[in-house]
RNA sequence: GCCCGGAUGGCGGAAUUGGCAGACGCGCACGACUCAAAAUCGUGUGGGUAACCCCCAUGAGAGUUCGAUUCUCUCUCCGGGCACCA
């Protein structure tokens, strides 16, 4: 018999089913088909690693699984091509994105074939081609005729030296990632979608999606972040002005002892003249400007502001008089840009307040008080809890969910709920729905991303170019580096800039904008049915029959935008009658991500990459996708270590030996193979790989043991074939020589439920809760025959010590407590 | 700072609905085979303890319960996200 070694049978194989084709959707096959769904990859220099490895064994295991099942399986791959780091590469080295792109994408696709993905090779899709991207812009179109993309300005992260517009993760520090120098902001001309505008589809959709993780789904609804409230109006004193908050607690009205604007508020500017010491305010206007975003929330609770001198506002509903600040922990980007500030319930406000001096009004309490306790004596409490705690280090917190109202005038002892729109009408104010999902920032100033297909006509202002004219491909330029005016290098391209007006064919400049990397991926998925269709994005039909994706795997950052924007875009296209489907992904399950072996994230920088191509060579490729599966949960982080690897390394060495031996008659009734079978298909269904392989596990050792039929060696090669499809793959042949059929065209096994139950069980014996030992049961024993077995064990005796006993807890099948 | 997760032996981890904590694997120790080593096979392996009696033990502290790794509260540490990384 010869040695496992997986080198010579892993590339066999995978050159076998690349030229037979097994692994191929079928469009509108009769059996039921599943759409099993992995995020493309960026495909960068250094390759693939283990955390591409880990979500692609696992959908493949799974399509695998499913296609054994008789499942119709599309489990198809692409690359999400565009993006910073190749246009980094081309700046630096002069080469072409669009070539260096080319040979990554050969390396990555390398990898995954000697990993034996059984990927769909026919539905490739890369976003940097042409043909692809251009239905990427179409759609673009879709978003612009339905008014879902406007024109705005926005600031981005600027550097002074480099003169070019950063991402965040470019700005380290608040400083320029490549030259050092302090970041600032910059307004610039950008290109937006209305996602806002969907912000209860997607909120509402969310509700219909029973098999998303509860986790993923509450993180999407608090960045969605819908609050209800209510809009009111504060005259400015002595003016025509007034300033507009939103709040979500109108009941706190009378405990408004305070005003804060964002420094970027236009009021700032209009009451100029009315401001004693609006050079102060300038300046802290520029500071704040000039901070970055980690600079303003590194500062935690530190607050800072200044007072607008010489103006006060009036509080709508008691008519007092109260100062107005600005402070940078107010944002211009959510509500309206300006809070009432009730520093006895909120803990932002009672920060400032302390810091400022300001009055702290307590105006809610949990009781209802017959009115017999000075108010003022409330406040003064509040302060003294809150001063102490902040002392020992805690942090206050005078913020009531709902309570009764005090310190209110004629809504007094009024319920929180009920007061909250009372007093919104009596300050003339209206009810609002506020969310803290922005609008999407959807343009880049880069060269390596979709052109947006715009053009600007002097005299027709902003057309879009012709659908028939489509893509509007990306010109090859000579420079890479940033043109110096915050545009992108397509800007410089004189020839492609300059164009016809679709409309009026006057002179007309393109847009020179392209669009984020976002965009590729927000319908790719959609691609994968139709991936050559030349004359619509994919065709109905096929929508029809493969949409909506069954399982989309994929890591836990993604939860807030490519999952959001994702869901936003087929929304989208679901309201324009493109898509047959509401919401695209049925299940999605999360992944954890892979560590280092010192639990660290494993970066080029800290030098503690695992390079998954050498595992492969060493151990071969069946036990790298066993050892990653067997390590932990999927949706667990988990750390890499090589040390134990050398267990899948011996078991699939076992199996290999097993299968080759002369076959036996096994005693016993063989009700652990039909365990396994049920085990490994529950586990599979959910994910839980390492559980199935530890069962494959406890198998393997119970064949060795007490011997193996060739039915028996079938089952086992059959349940393991999703997981090391390469030596399932041969030593199928070993046990079917005359067979020409692949075992991953199988039939998955079944199993005797008969079979898999227990007939006697392990009754577990506690007095007061404490295990005192166990006695073997038939199962189904009533609670008399347990206790009666229970009363006469001797640990019992003694433990009871004659004392009478109170009560019987039985847990059938399970245990037994008594307690005395 | 805000939102979402996580923490179990020397290590990775297992444990239906609240019901025998530590399955399976790694490592380690001892043994078999061998001139020897590797590989392989067998036995043992949470801590305390002479002990298979007993006690302690699922990040820390409290609570609910006959019973808590599991539920509730407070805290500590670690990870993910925070909108121009993908």
């Amino acid at each position: 018999m010869q040695k496992y070694d997986p080198k010579k049978i892993e590339a066999k194989w995978q050159k076998e089913w690349a030229k037979s084709g097994i692994y191929s959707a079928k469009d509108f096959d009769s059996k039921p088909k599943k759409y099993v769904l992995v995020e493309f990859p960026y495909p960068s220099g250094e390759g693939l690693h283990m955390g591409h490895l880990r979500p692609y064994v696992a959908g493949d295991t799974y399509s695998r699984y499913m296609r054994m099942k008789g499942n119709n399986v599309i489990f198809p791959i692409g690359w999400d091509a565009f993006g910073l780091p190749a246009e980094n590469y081309a700046i630096k080295h002069g080469v072409q994105p669009s070539v260096s792109t080319e040979k990554n994408i050969e390396n990555a696709k390398r990898q995954m074939l000697s990993w034996g993905l059984s990927f769909d090779w026919t539905r490739e899709v890369n976003t940097t081609d042409p043909d692809y991207y251009r239905w990427t812009q179409w759609i673009f179109l879709q978003f612009y005729k339905a008014g879902l993309a406007y024109e705005a300005t926005g600031l981005i992260n600027w550097c002074p030296k480099d003169k070019t517009g950063l991402a965040n993760e470019e700005v380290v520090g608040g400083k320029c990632d490549r030259c050092g120098t302090p970041v600032e902001k910059k307004e610039l001309r950008q290109w937006y979608l209305k996602i806002t505008a969907y912000a209860e589809k997607l909120l509402e959709g969310l509700k219909n999606l029973p098999e998303w993780p509860e986790a993923i789904k509450l993180q999407q609804e608090n960045w969605i972040g819908r609050s209800e409230g209510a809009e009111l109006d504060f005259k400015v004193d002595g003016t025509e002005e007034t300033i507009r908050v939103f709040t979500t607690r109108p009941d706190t009205l009378f405990g408004a002892t305070y005003m804060v604007l964002a420094p970027e508020h236009e009021l700032v500017e209009k009451l100029k003249a009315q401001i004693s010491n609006y050079k102060e305010i300038q300046e802290y206007v520029e500071t704040t400007k000039a901070k970055s975003e980690e600079d303003r929330t590194a500062e935690g609770k530190q607050k800072t502001g200044v007072e607008l001198r010489g103006i006060k506002s009036i509080n709508p509903v008691n008519g007092e008089k109260i100062p107005i600040f600005i402070a940078d922990y107010v944002l211009s980007g959510y509500g309206t840009g300006a809070i009432m500030a009730v520093p006895a319930h909120d803990e932002r406000d009672f920060e400032f307040a302390k810091k400022f001096n300001l009055p702290i009004k307590v105006v809610l309490h949990e009781k209802a008080l017959p009115g017999d306790e000075s108010m003022d004596a409330q406040a003064k409490e509040y302060k003294r809890v809150a001063d102490e705690k902040k002392e020992k280090g805690e942090e206050f917190s005078g913020a009531l969910d709902d309570g009764y109202l005090v310190n209110s005038g004629k809504f007094d002892l009024m319920e929180s709920e009920k007061a909250k729109w009372e007093i919104t009408k009596m300050a003339g104010g209206e009810k609002k729905i506020q969310y803290r999902l922005r609008d999407w920032v959807f343009s880049r100033q880069r060269y390596w991303g979709e052109p947006i297909p715009l053009v600007h006509c002097a005299k027709c202002g902003t057309v879009a170019v012709p659908e028939e004219d489509l893509p509007v491909e990306l010109p090859k330029v000579k420079k890479y580096e940033p043109t110096g005016t915050g545009e992108s290098p397509l800007a410089a391209m004189e020839d492609w800039v300059n164009t016809k007006c679709p409309k009026c064919g006057g002179p007309a400049k393109r847009e020179t904008n392209t669009m984020p990397q976002w965009a590729g991926s927000s319908w790719y998925w959609l691609r994968y049915t139709d991936p050559k269709n030349k004359k619509e994005f994919a065709a109905k039909e096929k929508l029809e029959y493969w949409t909506p994706v069954d399982v989309y795997l994929g890591g836990m950052e993604h939860t807030t935008l490519h999952l959001l924007y994702s869901r936003f875009w087929n929304l989208f296209l679901y309201d324009q009658g493109l898509v047959s489907t509401k919401e695209p992904y049925r299940k999605r399950h999360p992944h954890g991500i892979v560590l280092a072996a010192d639990g660290e994230k494993m970066s080029k920088s800290r030098g503690n990459v695992v390079n998954p191509d050498l595992i492969v060579s060493n151990f071969g490729a069946d036990t790298l996708r066993m050892y990653e599966m067997f390590l932990g949960p999927h949706e667990m982080s988990v750390s890499w270590n090589d040390q134990g690897i050398l267990g899948i390394s011996r078991f699939l060495s076992r199996v290999w030996k097993l299968i080759q031996e002369g076959s036996g008659e096994r005693s016993g009734n063989g009700a652990i193979i039909h365990k396994t079978i049920k085990k490994v298909g529950e586990d599979l269904e959910s994910f839980r790989y390492n559980t199935a392989i530890s069962a494959m596990m406890i198998l393997l050792n119970d064949l060795e043991a007490n011997g193996a039929s060739s039915s028996d060696k079938e089952i086992l090669l059959k349940l393991l074939a999703p997981f090391a499809p390469h030596i399932t793959e041969e030593l199928w042949t070993v046990l079917n020589p005359k067979s020409k059929e692949s075992i991953h065209l199988e039939k998955w096994p079944e199993y005797n439920p008969v079979l898999c139950e227990e007939k006697t069980f392990n009754l577990a014996i506690q007095v007061n809760g404490k295990m005192k030992g166990s006695v073997e049961m038939v199962a189904g024993a009533t609670e008399e025959e347990a206790k009666t077995k229970a009363l006469a064990e001797e640990k019992v005796k003694q433990a009871m010590a004659g004392a009478a006993v109170k009560r019987i807890i039985y847990v059938p099948g399970r245990l037994i407590n008594i307690v005395i």
